[in-house]
DNA sequence: CACTAATCGAGACGGTACGTCGCGTCTTGTG
DNA sequence: CACAAGACGCGACGTACCGTCTCGATTAGTG
């Protein structure tokens, strides 16, 4: 649509493999170490190429580590702490891989130079939100928590643990940590 | 100690000014935005007399941003819920003072590179972890608290809950925010 | 011939307004500011189509320097004396030309890289070259020149000093300079 | 006098070397084959070292192959047609050497765009037309040359005629053709 | 009336080089 | 010694053109 008129069509590996390097470079020398004409030189092609597509280095780094079609895979349907364990494990996992971890700490600086990172990172995890909310309100219907608890606290909190999960603790964040967060939070909102 | 020997001594008028300039640039500019040069020129003196000083850029910010005398102040000593909300309240106004909420996440992003910063900013709250786990030791005597409730797990959730605050909704942080998480804690660690 | 066969024929505008789009740019901008995208934008048409007709902007300045039918009017016929003076003029005229003015510097500068250019030069001006051998001939049967002057070295010495008049004063080359050199060259070669 | 306050004085090596190598690349490589990479590279050192002490490449290729001390010798002193041929020679010799001859071309495209380096060149050779004015006047005293010749049109036809053979016909700028040209000049200007 | 073949516009492509910026260090003269 | 001043080597940046290619849409002549 954007681009439905002549020219030359993008070539779609590029693309790809561009994202691709990032991530294991990413990986590999974390994302101060992260260079343009490294990133376009092991995905094969050159910087211009990688300039026409995103902005600059820290928007192709935030679309490497969240792309369109990551989501935190939610699984609610279970019993109130069931499914506060599983969003604790799914929010945990997605900010835990390698890729991810490597990322997040040099966007989030970048935030604040570039509005509309910080804007599309909030809105690429809208949905999370909306799942919760809805989950938040039949427990409150069923009893389960207090009416005047907000599921943007809760998200924010458990994203805010993992945040400081992976600066302070890395290793530290495995089942046992979100058993004992998602049963405080369980015990913390109910009536 | 180290210069004890002859020569001319350092003007203590530079650290003082260079670190004030550090922390209006900072706040002007942004941690991305900081460059070497004007923080020297602002404080009117010269990149050498700098370097004599801190090794690196990232050194003087985390100085200029948490000076050796700061500190979360606790106020310990009421109930335990008060005491939560208290400590919520205390980190959350340390964090998000213009020249911190400036300063950490790009300071974070260089924890992966200098282990030393990292290291060092743990050791500076070392203190509120000590008071805390002494506080929630007595919350156990009392039967205010499980006894599986960790101090470590406890501070890094409100730090992370202020980090993901400072990030996402850096204006939403206000005591009614710092009364719903205080609450939520109190009744998650009950027994 | 070359495109005999089938296929859409060239459109004869486009080579029209390519070249006269590149005259007007060469005296706005000067050889070097000259740029493929901005002759082709000017011409109303696009850089394929420049490429179709002209192996590189070199190749096309010269033609827009050095149309097909340019020619240094010669008109001899006079006295030994006064066709050395039309022959000064008329190299004279078709040099500070704006365009060509413009062009030949560059031009020559690519010769070190772009020998056909060179060599396309030189032809196109071959036929002054015959005429005026054939002129020194006749001086030399009238008793007018002496046997030992040669053409190559007249043309030379007359292309020179307009060349070095355009390099270094283009705007003293009036008639009375033609009239002072053609002078010192009539006497110059006479027996 | 414009740089002896303070600071770290520049490296006389590099201005040295850069000119030594730009020497050598341009015989290797041309003008229009010149890299400011290449040159910073073989002068062991690097493009801003290069870009503070020339405006451009232009600028140190002037320099390099025009250096402060370089002049036409002219040897003046004998009668005028052996000095006329003198100058003939020396020009010639100037600008025929490997440097000179692939520096000029590129050079005086160059003109177009930067005024300074055009007048810089013009008065580098200031000497000689003042030179040549001087024991042209001595000529005309003698008997030796008319008084309407002009000591600037005879440095500008000498100076043409060197340039054309370097476009033209590089290899026939043997002693015969200074003689030739040196004799028609001498004839030339005689009363 | 299709078919063929080269053109047209548009614009992305790989590539090379550019000129600039900032880092952290070094070298001077001065106090 | 430290100071102001400023050049140093280094490495990366983001941009500008180059000349080429790939489209979908014309636009003749050929079969």
């Amino acid at each position: 649509m954007e681009q439905s008129a002549g020219g030359r069509p993008r070539e779609a590996r590029i693309e790809r493999d561009v994202l691709a390097a990032a991530r294991e470079l990413l990986v590999e020398q974390g994302f101060a170490g992260l260079r343009v004409a490294a990133v376009a030189e092991r995905a094969g092609t050159t910087k211009p190429a990688l300039y026409r597509r995103w902005p600059s280095l820290p928007h192709l780094v935030y679309e490497a580590a969240f792309p369109d079609d990551v989501a935190v895979a939610l699984h609610l349907g279970g019993d109130l702490r069931t499914d506060l364990y599983g969003i604790v494990v799914g929010v945990r996992d997605l900010f835990t891989s390698p890729v991810v971890s490597a990322a997040l700490p040099g966007l989030i600086a970048e935030f604040a130079r570039r509005p509309e990172l910080h804007a599309s990172l909030l809105q690429r995890f809208s949905g999370v939100f909306v799942d919760l909310d809805r989950r938040l309100l039949r427990a409150v219907q069923d009893g389960d928590a207090r009416a005047d608890v907000c599921a943007d606290d809760l998200v924010q909190t458990v994203l805010g643990a993992v945040l400081a999960g992976i600066v302070f603790t890395p290793e530290g964040l495995d089942d046992g940590w979100a058993d004992r967060l998602s049963t405080t939070l369980w015990k913390g909102i109910r009536p």
